[in-house]
DNA sequence: CTGTTAGCGCATTCAG
DNA sequence: CTGAATGCGCTAACAG
């Protein structure tokens, strides 16, 4: 089928030089002679040579291969991975390395065979929730980097986005137009999943409220699970539960998807968006552009991120990463639109 | 860092065997007898062993990876790459493959490079679009699969979905419920992307009011990009201009972003989805319940259609795939729900 | 059933 | 600067 693979023997066959030589040649190792080496460049040409990736790999013990992740199932449903990847690829393919993409493992015990095995030199790891597994991970002396968990201890090469500030400042952005009484339709009480951003999210409220002088209302706090189904329903009920009579001016949403379905629920109760009710979304998704008015929201850089993450773990791979330097937190900025 | 490797010889000499016992137990290759087989696998569990895989990968000449490509990097932004890639791993990971993700080539240099140097046993290559890359590809002698590419020629390993059937469905849905001034948003008139499935959208449409016995009037059929402002834009001009003093009662649209956005501006025109005008998206993707009615879509089966593919390429690899068994089509269902 | 042996393709030590 | 020789870890003929 495939024709036969060429081998550094004949390129050096025929190039009339040594094996060596074109080892050397196509590893700049060794100084070679300009003449030779160029015509061992005319010879590996004109056989359409390549070198064989799982002998060198073996040489060297290094596979030139990394994991990406994903630490849910559910994630693949987000618009965010292919963005992630992107990112990632960007970094990867600069620096020679693939990226190979593993879904959610229950143990890592899947991840840590491809490393022992050789088949990998690294991992990025996405949104672990806290638990053991996690703990487990903090122990490992092989290269990888956590994405999205900023609980990781210093020292250990994370990357993440102030969720925190994403909502503290869609809070003070609301509060400076003079809203009062500000809602937080927030993700599930008690997730398996991100718990540390809900937390994080619901943090930032609390905290921005203070900082505006408006006091968060505990009746104006609702849990949800992250859908745009669960921002209608969640909506709905701020809408109708009798609030002192007084329903919310304002209402911050833990992700666009919420956010969206907010929207529904308030132009259904035939209130508008934003003169009767201001509504802030958080990701800068499609989905922010998908409501009329369009939503305000925080920006999660995805891109960014994946990017950075990609170059945190080849630092950490070939030994370059500098103590000191493995914590990186990415600033989460307000997009201002018709929402607000 | 990583503690020594283990070696074969290592586990052979706790055992009290030799390299190729150990090699026949790890392999299942020739048979052994079961105390030995035990006493091995008890060496291994102590050593904790794992064979290398660029050693294997070279005595085999085969690296049990494969790559998926992404033909355009803007395809990263859908929010369906995700669900293909888990679509994907299912498949590959059931049978021991990697799955290795490449962006974009300009040609296929890298990813022939790749082959060439085994770091891949074979490519799913996405929606390429017709032109002389595609051209150059048929030619191959390597395992790949074309996904989403209806146009190859017979015997070319291919996954598609029949878009044309999809919209045949939903302008017959909509003319079943009464709707005679059926009009249709479709993509870009002359794209350098996936211009084929435009065509074939737009076959779909006349097909489907020629079956229903309405006219398919030229004045009720506008291009555009496949955004949500396009969307809006498209159902703007349908509206304003004065179409023999009729307006249309349905519109096809070609993907669920166009139709959120023609829903906006049906509704910021004062009418009603769908008492005045049916609304149809495509894709089933999350934007078809961020509308409010939420949207009547033909679904496009991102999981399944990443699922098969990998099977394709499997056997496309192990050399298990029987002539007249390489064009899998997949059929498209419309789900009906509020904006119809 | 089990042990011996010979490479797979490449990087690299040691002589020239 | 160049070439011959060695071994990376593993599989698979070939013997026993």
């Amino acid at each position: 089928m495939t024709a036969r693979r060429i081998t550094m023997k004949e390129v050096a066959l025929k190039a009339g030089v040594s094996v060596f030589t074109v080892s050397s040649v196509v590893n700049d190792s060794a100084k070679v002679a300009p003449n030779t080496r160029q015509s061992v460049l005319e010879a590996m040409r004109l056989l359409d040579f390549e070198p064989n990736h799982a002998a060198r790999s073996m040489k060297l013990a290094k596979s030139m291969s990394v994991t990406y992740v994903v630490s849910d199932p559910l994630h693949f449903t987000d618009e965010a991975v292919g963005v992630n990847l992107a990112g990632m690829l960007e970094a990867f393919g600069a620096h020679g390395y693939n990226l190979v993409i593993e879904s959610a493992l229950k143990d890592f015990s899947k991840l840590k065979r491809a490393l022992r095995q050789g088949r990998i030199d690294g991992a990025i790891i996405s949104a672990m929730p806290p638990g053991p597994a996690l703990e487990e991970l903090m122990l490992w002396t092989q290269p990888f980097v956590l994405f999205d968990q900023p609980s990781a201890p210093p020292g250990v090469p994370t990357i993440f986005a102030s969720y925190r500030s994403g909502i503290v400042a869609a809070v003070a952005h609301v509060a400076a137009r003079g809203r009062k009484r500000i809602a937080f339709i927030g993700g599930p009480p008690v997730a398996q999943l991100n718990v540390l951003h809900n937390v994080e999210r619901y943090t930032g409220f609390t905290e921005g409220c203070r900082n505006a002088g408006v006091t968060a209302e505990p009746n104006l706090i609702v849990n949800s699970d992250f859908s745009i189904q669960g921002g209608r329903d969640a909506m709905r009920q701020l809408l109708e539960k009798p609030l002192e009579g007084m329903p919310p001016d304002a209402v911050v949403c833990a992700t666009d998807r919420l956010a969206v379905g907010a929207v529904h629920a308030i132009q259904a109760h035939g209130l508008r968006v934003p003169h009767d009710i201001a509504v802030t979304g958080f990701n800068d998704s499609e989905f922010a552009i998908a409501t009329d008015p369009m939503l305000t929201t925080a920006h999660f850089p995805v891109h960014e991120m994946g990017f950075r993450a990609a170059e945190l773990l080849i630092r950490r791979i070939e030994g370059t990463l500098l103590p000191g330097q493995e914590r990186l937190e990415i600033p989460i900025e307000l997009i201002v639109r018709g929402s607000t």
